[in-house]
RNA sequence: CGGGGUAUAGCACAGUCCGGUUAGUGUACCUGCUUUGGGAGCAGGGGGUCGCAGGUUCGAAUCCUGCUACCCCGACCA
């Protein structure tokens, strides 16, 4: 074996980081903390932003493209914001660098001080909102809808590829809006988007809900997430839609006229997904040999490995495989042919296994013969021999039932680790046999979810937007409550 | 940022304790032949500022000091 992955039992975070590296999504940089994203898995990510794209402008979203840099200045003028992402900025502070008078290599220039510093984006609401202040004069500018594509800076202590790297692509959506009820309307319309995108995308269920307030969006009223299940029983926050209140039109003094005539703040949104969700999409789905990718997302759907023993065979099977691609590409599939005499055709099973490619199909002298090829799923590990005479249609329904088994395996793992907690002791056997989603009663203050997150590691992932009315105790402090929220030891 | 660990060829490692020929093994790479339905075989070959910077010494991968990066555990976080 070339490139032994651990297994996932064995060391879980390990595994990611091997398969992470080995399949070629991304390697660490001379830079700390920040990640290079290779061809392949940048081509997921292609993917997953081309869809997400189409969704937002499906729901009337526009791109445009805000400053990397925002003046220190602008920070401080919402109050909980700072008090969130102060920690974690990057500051430029000089503008020029000059050769070094003593020796070696460059220094800062010292003369070039910037007169007021300016702060790499860790996100971009004061930005927008002191933009947003120059659009809005009148009810008739509302609503702005934009998105922007962008990369962030949050100076992480502690980093791993994909789930956590101080640099990392995002998208932003910031929204102004006349009225409260339209910024509500909003931020749950994109908690939708993220859930649909999720779901029937990257064939990842999850579960839709508000932050309790200790886990809220620095600046929110209110914070709508997605949350999904890793294999190993952790969860991992996946996108995050914000209800913003006021809080940054008074903090920007953005003002709009009113159909009366009267100045109202404005009230906002904001949403965001991250390249976190690539490493949401391998832990997900993957195993021991590799990648599990679902086909809409796979940088190709379809590998074909041709088995030869000469050139004259190898001739005779790429006319057979041209007919075969040109059929695929007609149903819109993506296919790589793999002719290459590089490497033999064992070789290449496990290199796409490793890189998740959703079907192989191999043909050799033999399929010729038959007018047959051999078809290997990448879900299941199974592999059947099917006619050439249809294939291309054949090959689109199993894709689709590809994408379906993966969903539903999820699907499955996550309602096998998801259970109901009564009791204190009950919430940390589970949590301690089998890890998962726990649901349980809970008084609502954030004293007690700091008190299971100290004694537990467990926190309050979020309260779900379908949980039901039902009448309980808090299962720490033994106080009435009227809902289960969702708890679980996260990323 | 606190505690622990690691750094030697593209990758994975040995050698470091106890300083001493030309730094070694597997794999990957190059050439040739034979091979090709699950990571091929044989033969030959190339590749190293031993993480970086200082110091000790006749002599440093090996001892000392500082720095950097990565991994694990904590605090923080998408």
């Amino acid at each position: 074996m070339a490139k032994e992955l651990t297994s996932k039992s064995e060391n879980y975070s390990q595994w990611y980081n091997d398969l992470v590296v080995k399949a070629d999504l991304a390697e660490n940089s001379a830079v700390r903390g920040c990640m290079v994203i290779k061809p392949y898995g940048y081509a997921i990510w292609e993917k997953m932003q081309a869809e997400l794209d189409r969704m937002f402008k499906e729901t009337g979203h526009v791109n445009a493209y805000f400053p990397l840099f925002i003046p220190k200045s602008f920070f401080s003028k919402e109050a909980a914001h700072v008090e969130g992402f102060a920690k974690e900025c990057a500051v430029v502070t000089h503008y020029r660098l000059k050769n070094d008078p003593d020796g070696k290599g460059v220094i800062v220039d010292p003369s070039a001080k910037l007169e007021e510093e300016l702060i790499v984006r860790p996100t971009s609401e004061t930005i927008i909102w002191n933009t947003y202040k120059n659009w809005i004069q009148s009810w008739r500018d509302l609503p702005i809808l934009c998105n922007q594509w962008a990369n962030v800076v949050r100076w992480e202590m502690r980093t791993r590829l994909f789930l956590r790297t101080a640099e990392f692509l995002w998208q932003e959506g910031h929204t102004a809006h006349a009225t409260k009820e339209e910024a509500l309307e909003e931020t749950f319309k994109m908690v939708n988007v993220y859930a649909d995108f999720a779901e029937n995308f990257m064939a990842m269920p999850v579960i839709k809900g508000h932050k309790s307030e200790n886990e809220r969006f620095a600046g929110a009223l209110d914070t709508l997430t997605i949350e999904a299940l890793m294999q190993d029983g952790k969860a991992l926050q996946s996108g995050t839609s914000h209800f913003l209140g006021q809080n940054f039109a008074k903090a920007f003094d953005v003002q709009f006229a009113n159909k009366e005539g009267k100045l109202e703040h404005v009230w906002a949104t904001s949403w965001g997904v991250s390249t976190r969700l690539m490493g949401a999409l391998v832990m997900a789905h993957s195993d021991d040999n590799g990648l599990v990718l679902p086909p809409k997302l796979a940088p190709f759907q379809v590998v074909i490995v041709p088995i030869y023993k000469n050139d004259e065979q190898l001739s005779a099977i790429s006319a057979k495989v041209d007919e075969i691609v040109g059929k695929l590409k007609a149903r819109g599939i993506s296919v790589k042919y793999d002719s290459s005499d590089a490497k033999k055709p064992g070789w290449k099973f496990a290199e796409y296994e490793l890189k998740g490619v959703p079907l192989r199909l191999a043909i050799g002298p033999r399929d010729l013969e038959n007018g047959t090829v051999e078809l290997a799923r990448r879900d299941l590990l199974t592999k059947e021999v099917v006619n050439i005479e249809g294939i291309d249609e054949y090959v689109e329904n199993l894709l689709e039932n590809i994408q379906q088994t993966i969903y539903k395996k999820a699907f499955d793992y996550r309602t096998e680790h998801t259970s109901k907690a009564d009791t204190w002791e009950e919430f940390k056997e589970i949590l301690a046999a089998k890890g998962g989603f726990i649901s349980a009663h809970w008084d609502g203050t954030s004293e007690t979810e700091q008190k299971i997150k100290e004694e537990t590691k467990a926190t309050i992932r979020c309260i779900p937007l379908d949980a039901e009315e039902e009448e309980g105790k808090c299962i720490y402090s033994g106080k009435p409550s009227n809902k289960r929220v969702i708890y679980a030891i996260a990323y």
